[in-house]
DNA sequence: TTACTTTAGTTGGTGCACTAACTAATTTGA
DNA sequence: TCAAATTAGTTAGTGCACCAACTAAAGTAA
């Protein structure tokens, strides 16, 4: 090989830009009216009790000031309220709204389709070497 | 499985994150005064004669909007200039500049070996399934 | 030629990613 | 006990990604 392991970068990036851009797009066919990102928020504060900022931002490998803006919007659409943690005033514990719980809720099944179409045609055995390979080169840049 | 492909675009994301960010850092390193996104243009328009903005885009795999930003940035920095098409009043051609032809020249051999330090412990194999499973994926949901 | 469509590229607006610098609260250790 | 270090979160600035709307040039067909 002239160039090994060429374009690999390119092709890691394409795929996951697709991949978020398809969910995007059966998000505004559902008319389900936010991000992917915001999305996965409220999904995460709804299954996590008392989810602070910093336990939000490593479940989903974001830094800290990427969640700070992305809970920001939701909170000024009223879907996510800031609590003042009792323990530790720097914290903010993450509530969901009624009306932000009514939405993760009624969208749960329909998220769980667009998971699938991406893997058509594919095993899990062909999950599993995705699994290793992904996390492998993650582990070989940390 | 209870949640099916769970989780897999949030690795594909932070794994291509992660990437971009390895080789940010070694362009810092290097004393390397640009993003990974515009040394890519640069390289591009370096291999490619009379290069047009839209064949840009598709060798990069943005949109076309993106790419004119970059453009844009490296046409200040004056490491890329713009010239009209002959054939084609449309068409920017990019062409590099001496400083630009010099910079991308001096980093090849440095920029390689980035590239390799993410496949370390895999081996060949692993990078032929890695192409499979993600091309499969991206035609999935094209 | 004249009107219709397509194409290359730009511009504006919004959202996310990353760095750096900052505030305020908490923890640590002499 | 109190100064130094750490930690949670925010703010500012820059760059990329995507959509939508736009300009101007080409192509197409009557």
């Amino acid at each position: 090989m002239k160039e090994p392991y060429n374009q690999y970068s390119l092709l890691l990036d394409r795929t996951a830009r697709k991949v978020k851009w398809y969910a995007q797009q059966q998000f505004k066919e559902m008319g389900f009216d936010m991000t992917v990102d915001q999305w996965l928020v409220m999904k995460l504060t709804d299954e996590n009790e008392a989810l602070s900022q910093r336990e939000l931002a490593a479940l989903m490998y974001k830094d800290m000031p990427t969640v700070t803006r992305i809970v920001d919007i939701l909170c000024t659409k009223g879907l996510v309220e800031r609590a003042e943690s009792p323990a530790d005033r720097r914290v903010s514990i993450l509530k969901l709204t009624q009306e932000g719980r009514e939405k993760v809720t009624s969208s749960r099944k329909q998220v769980r389709s667009i998971r699938l179409k991406a893997w058509e045609g594919l095993n899990e055995k062909d999950f599993d070497e995705f699994n290793r390979i992904l996390n492998k080169i993650y582990e070989n840049l940390t």
